[in-house]
RNA sequence: GGGACCGUGGGGUAGCCUGGUAUCCUACCAGCUUGGGGUGUUGGUAACCUGAGUUCAAAUCUCAGCGGUCCCA
């Protein structure tokens, strides 16, 4: 295995597809299959966005993945920040479309003619959908596992409001969800408001849930972003208020990829492999017999998987034969299985079994008598300790630097002082080789531009997958 | 947007310069052996990205396509 380390990019490409995440070998560009224990994570972790969001009201919903020309040129901002990476449908059978229809690069001009058919009155209001499915972007460069996609598995909420402030207090609401979801998946980040340039085509605002990888670069791994009645007046989506005056609505989305599944594996793996938070592990628990001379042991194997089964928990009994206990070890550590149980002579005679969790290492006995109550203390434990150590790295790779020659040799997130200006962030990009995040929305500091000296507030800039 | 390098069994590679018989590791299958941190051993399956060109002959030389990796803007 290589050293992640010192590696950096490498290391990862090689880890996804040695623990079956992923596999690349299929023959299109920027398009993967998921294996088996590759769908199961991403399940999970979908389970996960599903459950929150569903706990706050939203509702899932599913739009054709074909949009009509005419249909995505609705909106002439949204559709110039897609052009150039949108895939066409141009013929059916061996006649050429009437009308091309574009994969969905992501879902507005799919969702918002139906938006203007279903909402009629305040009453309907507010509308808070979601959806998971593939979105497509014809990226032309080099293209990476679950971080640039062609394919894109994509989470998309999108909400309607009578106004402004009512779609400014779902901006809120999504920065608790993310925050509930992140706990979960123990990932720390940063929220970052994008600079004007790089907010999303069409909207008022983007703000970006940032993190940083042990690499030193960020990761964006999910962004928000305010709407106002840009869409509604392109797409005609109105309302009849109390007073019976037609109003447009007011929109947000939030979007999330594959990326969290990046994030997950690049913050938390190590030299010897992955190692998954055991709120999203496909096997949360693998069972691994010691063979020897007690003829007990199968039964007590399977005594095991049962209890620890009907727990609640994901495990799993490796029963292979061919393979010894360390070979085992080793493979289901690259898994990134969170705990494994070892079970010998020992134990089956002992009533007790060896736990040892991923992140330490440290074996521990544990009585079968108060399996379940152990297994539950263990799993919070590393919930906490991957999230600690995950923000303890992010906090490490945030830099502070008061001047560009410092902003050039630092790496990580680098928090200088900025005026807010294009000129001034080019500046800064061209000297650094970082790229510009924007200012972060829990940070109020001030300053002198590093550029210019005129006022300016905080922000973070880094080099960027 | 610009540039560099690369493509050999499932994975990783040698061979390419100087054209002729394709190397090793790993994985996989069968057997025996072993089992508390990647057991050992015997046998077996399995490859020159695609197309065109040069040539008696192409993994090797040329061109194009497809795919991959990296750097710069």
């Amino acid at each position: 295995m290589i050293n992640k380390k010192s590696s950096g990019g490498e290391w990862y490409n090689e880890i996804i597809e040695a623990a079956s995440l992923v596999d690349k070998r299929y023959p299109v560009k920027g398009m993967n299959v998921l294996p088996p224990y590759g769908f199961k994570l991403v399940s999970l972790v979908d389970g996960i966005v599903r459950q929150e969001v569903n706990s706050y009201g939203f509702q899932e919903s599913m739009f054709p993945l074909l949009i009509s020309r005419d249909q995505l040129s609705v909106e002439f901002e949204h559709v110039k920040g897609f052009e150039g990476q949108v895939f066409w449908v141009t013929r059916g059978g061996m006649d050429p479309l009437e009308v091309d229809l574009a994969l969905r690069p992501t879902s507005e001009a799919a969702m918002y003619p139906m938006f203007s058919l279903w909402i009629r009155a305040h009453t309907d209001l507010p509308l808070k959908l979601f959806q998971i499915v593939t979105t497509y972007r014809y990226e032309t460069k080099h293209t990476r596992a679950f971080i640039r996609d062609r394919e894109i598995h994509f989470f998309e909420a999108h909400t309607a409001h009578v106004d402004i402030e009512d779609s400014e207090r779902q901006m809120a609401e999504y920065r608790q969800i993310m925050k509930n979801i992140a706990q979960k998946l123990c990932l720390p980040y940063v929220i970052n408001r994008r600079p004007e340039w790089d907010k999303f085509p069409g909207s008022q605002y983007s703000l970006a849930f940032d993190l940083i990888l042990p690499s030193g670069r960020s990761l964006q791994i999910g962004t928000i972003h305010q709407y106002g009645e840009n869409f509604a007046r392109n797409y005609d989506i109105q309302y009849s208020d109390p007073a019976g005056e037609r109003k447009f609505v007011s929109q947000t989305t939030y979007g999330m990829s594959g990326r969290l599944v990046a994030a997950i594996v690049f913050m938390h793996g190590d030299d010897k492999g992955l190692i998954l938070p055991p709120a999203i592990a496909p096997v949360q628990f693998v069972i691994v017999p010691i063979p020897g001379e007690n003829k007990n042991l199968d039964t007590y194997c399977i005594k095991l998987r049962d209890l620890i089964n009907s727990a609640g928990y994901r495990v799993h009994l490796d029963n292979r034969e061919s393979y010894t206990p360390g070979f085992k070890y080793n493979d289901w550590e690259m898994r990134g299985v969170p705990f494994r149980v070892e079970v010998g002579a020992r134990e089956a005679e002992g009533g007790f079994v060896t736990l040892v969790p991923r992140n330490t290492g440290k074996r521990k006995k544990v009585n079968v008598d108060n399996l379940k109550e152990e297994l539950e203390s263990a799993v919070l434990k590393m919930q906490a300790d991957l999230l600690d150590s995950a923000q303890k790295t992010m906090s490490e790779l945030t830099v502070q630097v008061s001047d560009l020659k410092n902003a050039k040799t630092s790496t990580g997130m680098i928090r200088l002082m900025w005026c807010g200006r294009k000129a001034c962030a080019d500046k800064i990009e061209e000297e650094t080789e970082l790229s510009c995040l924007g200012y972060p929305q829990d940070d109020h500091g001030e300053g002198k531009c590093v550029v210019c000296s005129l006022p300016g507030k905080p922000a973070y800039f880094s080099r960027t997958y």
